[in-house]
DNA sequence: GTAGTATGTTACCGATCGGTAACATCACGA
DNA sequence: TCGTGATGTTACCGATCGGTAACATACTAC
């Protein structure tokens, strides 16, 4: 009879306890699913079961799946949000910089995009309801989003500053949009091309002055 | 006793015979509340409700409410393709003009958007499925119309029009997006703006050679 | 050891879904 | 007036869904 099995891995034969947090192995699988199938796609059962556990255990961390699907796009967007911060952070007081960089950023996440395209943007397509919490909670982000370069615009004196950020803003949302609708990964590197032009022809005119 | 009721409208307690064919009022019901709750958030019997009949008729004229979608997806591409001709119609020979009409009627169409935004890339984000007859009825309209803008540029002589029309078609799309996203609805204009600049450019430099 | 906590298991609930069968009723033309 | 095809009505099917209760098991700290 076999003895002494190690403790952080006994029993080989029933299942081994993951290292990562069964919580946060939730929000990953359910995030996985929900952007491949759809939220709508997939049923609680599935999402415990990617996550290697089991609903009961699922409800006992997230209230209904309707809350789970906000804590998952909270998620991501504190992400997003991390982006920015270290964005700000790199290209202090250099606004044109700030601009080219991310939308440098931008296109190398495009380009390693799956065809499902914007997991926010399909959310929204997929939560009609105005009082859904996830709905709210992203489209405070992409107003926040949608401030910010319009304020990184004006710093960086572009003339009709809103103009240039709503052309930002509109690649920004399309450059997604057009990975799922006509697969098109590369489009990134067209939106690096038209800021770049944009920015140097605003340090041109800067220099000029 | 009464008699002789008009044939057209006979019986008033019951039920009033529409004008318009059932098939296509299930398809303008079936559209708006796709449209409004998202499809999968839709019942059958919700439609055939809506559309003033009953589930069974509905399943005389569709297969499946999968066939119901792809139907309904056709109408608006339809749709959309007149528009285009329409568009070819009116400005053969001259490529400026078109791509500037073509802006105009974009934006009038989001300025009476409703808070949902497009309805054909709410579907692509709400029917994941790769082999879902709608979606791949989607992606295709999606890929002619990127190369109608392609081919537009070319013909307006732009100088990188493989450039200018992927910021089209970026624009495009993320304005669509901008309704539901940020609530934007005069962000159309911003479209019109671009487009009319850089058209105006290439009669310019067209004018100097 | 034992207690306490986190997790797994099973079975179930009511609601809703897409889809169908059988039959009743209607409109309309011959 | 009769027949026929289109439409309405009702009831039902099996599957799946989100969510819960009750209980069994595992792990950890003491």
């Amino acid at each position: 009879m076999q003895t002494d099995i190690p403790a952080n891995q006994k029993k080989l034969g029933k299942k081994v306890r993951s290292a990562i947090p069964v919580r946060e192995r939730i929000l990953v699988a359910a995030g996985d699913l929900f952007h491949r199938h759809g939220i709508r796609g997939v049923g609680v059962e599935a999402i415990a079961e990617a996550a290697q556990t089991n609903k009961m255990t699922l409800y006992r961390y997230f209230d209904s799946k309707d809350e789970l699907i906000a804590e998952w796009v909270r998620g991501l967007i504190a992400h997003k949000e991390e982006e920015w911060k270290d964005l700000n952070a790199k290209h202090r007081g250099d606004p044109h910089g700030q601009l080219q960089d991310w939308s440098r950023r931008v296109s190398e996440k495009l380009s390693a995009m799956e065809e499902r395209g914007s997991a926010l943007g399909n959310a929204l397509a997929e939560l009609p309801d105005p009082n859904h919490p996830a709905r709210r909670v992203i489209q405070e982000h992409k107003q926040r989003e949608h401030k910010r370069v319009v304020r990184l615009c004006k710093a960086a004196g572009f003339e009709d500053a809103a103009l240039s950020a709503n052309l930002f803003y509109m690649m920004l949302e399309g450059a997604h949009s057009c990975v799922q609708c006509i697969g098109m990964r590369q489009i990134g590197e067209h939106l690096v091309e038209v800021v770049n032009r944009m920015v140097e022809n605003s340090r041109r005119q800067r220099a000029v002055r």
